[in-house]
DNA sequence: GCCAACGTTGGC
DNA sequence: GCCAACGTTGGC
């Protein structure tokens, strides 16, 4: 099993849309970076674990874990011409974007903060922190998973 | 809204 | 294949 990092805007789609989905999954349409596509389409399997991560907000950091619940199948926003992912250059036949099913799992008791999140020795070589990482899903060690679920479970900071 | 750090595009 | 211009991301 693999662990993954996954970004969305909260005014967008947050971790609680999710939840509210039906069976609180849903697609995760719109990746339009080839080495987010990459891990996407590659490595993510079903059953992989995700930290599902708020950007673009006041606090961004992590918010709970969501899971990989449907493997990479060919992103049909492509298709639509209204859609803001619309993509002549994807086509049925040779779709060059993806998307995966995302599953809600458990909400953290606590956002677990970017800024919290720098001053952790066990997560200094953790990809988010990195400066330049803008990727939207990036992998996270089996470690780092650990130490950010236990963070997200206590209340204290 | 600013700006750093990318990634992509397209002329040459 | 180079590289300038442009677009996007995302913290602050």
């Amino acid at each position: 099993m693999r662990y993954w990092l996954m970004k969305t805007e909260p005014s967008v789609f947050s971790f609680e849309d999710l939840r509210k989905r039906p069976r609180s999954t849903d697609h995760w349409e719109g990746v339009r970076n080839y080495q987010a596509r990459n891990y996407l389409r590659d490595e993510m399997r079903k059953g992989d674990k995700v930290l599902f991560y708020h950007s673009q907000c006041a606090e961004p950091g992590v918010v709970g874990v969501a899971e990989i619940t449907r493997e990479a199948y060919p992103d049909f926003f492509c298709w639509n011409r209204r859609s803001k992912y619309y993509d002549p250059k994807s086509t049925p036949e040779h779709p060059r974007w993806f998307m995966v099913d995302v599953t809600w799992k458990r909400a953290f008791r606590r956002t677990v903060t970017l800024k919290e999140m720098r001053d952790i020795p066990g997560l200094r070589k953790m990809k988010v922190l990195q400066k330049g990482q803008r990727l939207s899903i990036m992998p996270v060690t089996k470690e780092e998973f650990a130490i950010v679920s236990a963070m997200g479970m206590t209340e204290e900071r």
